[in-house]
DNA sequence: CTTCTTGCCGAAACCGGTTTCGGAACTGAC
DNA sequence: GTCAGTTCCGAAACCGGTTTCGGCAAGAAG
């Protein structure tokens, strides 16, 4: 079922039916209607390369994961496409996946895609304050979109969930607690999300008008192994703190292991605060208060804003942050000892 | 880069070039040296959708994910992925991933993905015993490649792993350490791999030469919370079993958390073996064992066997099986109480 | 020296769409 | 009644490849 089938049916050329089909404005009305009609009666689509050829757009949005063995990313995956693929699928758009384990098989990628032209933009998840991708496609003006932000913003669209934030609200509902010695275990520096988180964290300390001791500061943590012996080097300092935040929900599961190993119950004796709402994270005992990251939500935003990046809009109208919610579990209580000073008005 | 640039590099026709480039045996040796250096010297890569105006063909794999709320396939789908897309990769082609939350949606995303021609052949995963997807694809000729095996497996090509002689195994390492009433919680009945297993834990049974209990076997569970009250059921037997089979992990974490709450300590008093291998399960104390599906072969192994598919290969060619390896966690112990009888050659 | 192959490449059709251009028919103004 | 201006569609070029077909030239056979 070709466009020149349609044509046929109707009688017309089949340069008249495709302009009749993509709404030219030099066709009349009851011409539109009929060419419609018959297209829908005959269940023609039009095949997305054949279109591709003269418009140069395969109407696909591309996406390159980067697998490493410690990617925190994995357990939000399924959302995150979930998310992608309704944000295209509402355009007739679809989704090209492809999957890297080093950076340089990440450009390449890339580049392989860009050429075969496999798709017509990319989603850029786990951005890094400089990153050799934006750089590789700002280079061959190959539209993009952030998920994260980035060192140098120029020309670039993002969608990006202000994780500073979160870290000071976590500070807050600590303090709030009574806590005054809160640590705080941060993710590879390289990434900007634990630049900023790390900020938010002393953005916290600040407005809760806690001293900031750079011993209670463990940044540059990439897995649960990490977390679990940064964990231990909080428990060693004098004094300890009495809450620990981190950077991932990945580092807190190593975090709670070491705790409990060194006899600590999370919930109870000390107090953890997590990031992402990971699965892993909430099916522990107790769960994990965490913030919880709407993942298919980003997806959906994601793919809406590449796709009007694609169509011309300019970047930087493309930027767009959300807030992350805090989810109580059971790992977050007063210090030990600490007796509530209510508020007294009397 | 357009093919034409290389031919007026060359001083031919783009006719010609083509045909060297593709390995057309009218083309003499040197002509294709000359042609072909010229076209990597060049940069020169052909644009996939305007060969799949021609050949039909995108090169793609497509990959249509069921997501529904208790999909268990969502822990491993990053590693899935990986092995999809280095499959494809290496013959060149790239992987379209789309998404459906109904039955009906899917239909109605494989209809749209195959009429764009946006993927020239489907990966099935979670296959039914009675797929209507399959009939669909059957149906209209594309070429697919099941992730399981079906009711019906007529013109059907797959890859699957042995459930049933994991489980079979399953009951065989239960039954060694002493346990005979071994109870089993089952999946979906509507998934092809919750029969196999459920037929393959009574071969356990009967080949362990323990009686067939119905009373102990629980199917048709599907999320956590079903596996955790059928947990509960199977305490309430009498006597209760002293280990339970499930057969995924996802049942497997209910059920612990039930076993917990019923006052057992799992890997104690009584015994728990999962299958999948999923993180979640291993970052439970103690670490649940478990078999573990190597989920990035899967992947590798389905997108190579699609590829040859549509290329021509025979169905019946393209069929093949791997096992699940078991990996012992910390949830299996002999039932309390329990003398082990060792083999006393004296 | 013919004639018949064979090797090798040019020319052109083709795939299924989109886009440009030009002209016929109709309209309205004078 | 003429003429300019619209409206609307046909014709054909075009996108970047692939594939078919035919023919020229060189080599082999007679």
């Amino acid at each position: 079922m070709t466009i020149s089938d349609v044509a046929k049916a109707v009688s017309l050329t089949k340069g008249t039916v495709s302009r009749a089909l993509n709404n030219y404005p030099d066709i009349s009305a009851s011409t539109r209607q009929r060419v419609m009609a018959a297209a829908r009666d005959l269940g023609y689509t039009p095949l997305a390369h054949a279109q591709a050829i003269r418009t140069g757009r395969v109407r696909a949005v591309g996406l390159v994961l980067h697998l490493d063995q410690h990617d925190a990313q994995k357990p939000f995956l399924a959302d995150f496409l979930k998310g992608i693929t309704q944000g295209a699928s509402a355009e007739g758009w679809t989704l090209t996946v492809a999957t890297a384990e080093t950076e340089a098989e990440a450009t390449e990628t890339y580049r392989r895609l860009v050429e075969e032209r496999k798709a017509d933009g990319f989603i850029l998840p786990r951005t890094k304050l400089e990153d050799t991708r934006i750089a590789f496609l700002r280079d061959r003006g190959v539209p993009f979109v952030l998920y994260g932000r980035t060192g140098d913003p120029e020309g670039c669209a993002w969608f990006d969930l202000l994780g500073e934030t979160a870290m000071e609200e976590a500070v807050t509902i600590l303090a709030a607690q009574g806590h005054t010695r809160i640590g705080y275990i941060g993710g590879d520096g390289a990434f900007t999300y634990a630049a900023l988180r790390l900020q938010g964290y002393r953005a916290g300390l600040a407005s809760a008008g806690l001293r900031h001791d750079p011993a209670l500061e463990i940044p540059g943590c990439a897995t649960a192994q990490a977390g679990a012996a940064a964990a231990q080097d909080l428990l060693a300092c004098d004094p300890a703190p009495t809450a620990i935040i981190c950077a991932t929900d990945l580092l807190a599961t190593g975090v709670i292991r070491a705790l409990r190993a060194a006899g600590h119950r999370p919930g109870e004796t000390i107090s953890v605060i997590g990031y992402d709402g990971a699965p892993e994270a909430a099916a522990l005992e107790p769960p994990l208060s965490t913030f919880v990251v709407d993942q298919q939500r980003a997806g959906t935003r994601l793919s809406q804003m590449l796709i009007a990046r694609i169509r011309g809009e300019a970047p930087e109208l493309l930027r767009e942050t959300a807030r992350a919610t805090y989810r109580e579990g059971g790992t977050v209580a007063p210090p030990p000892g600490y007796q509530s000073e209510r508020e007294d008005p009397s």
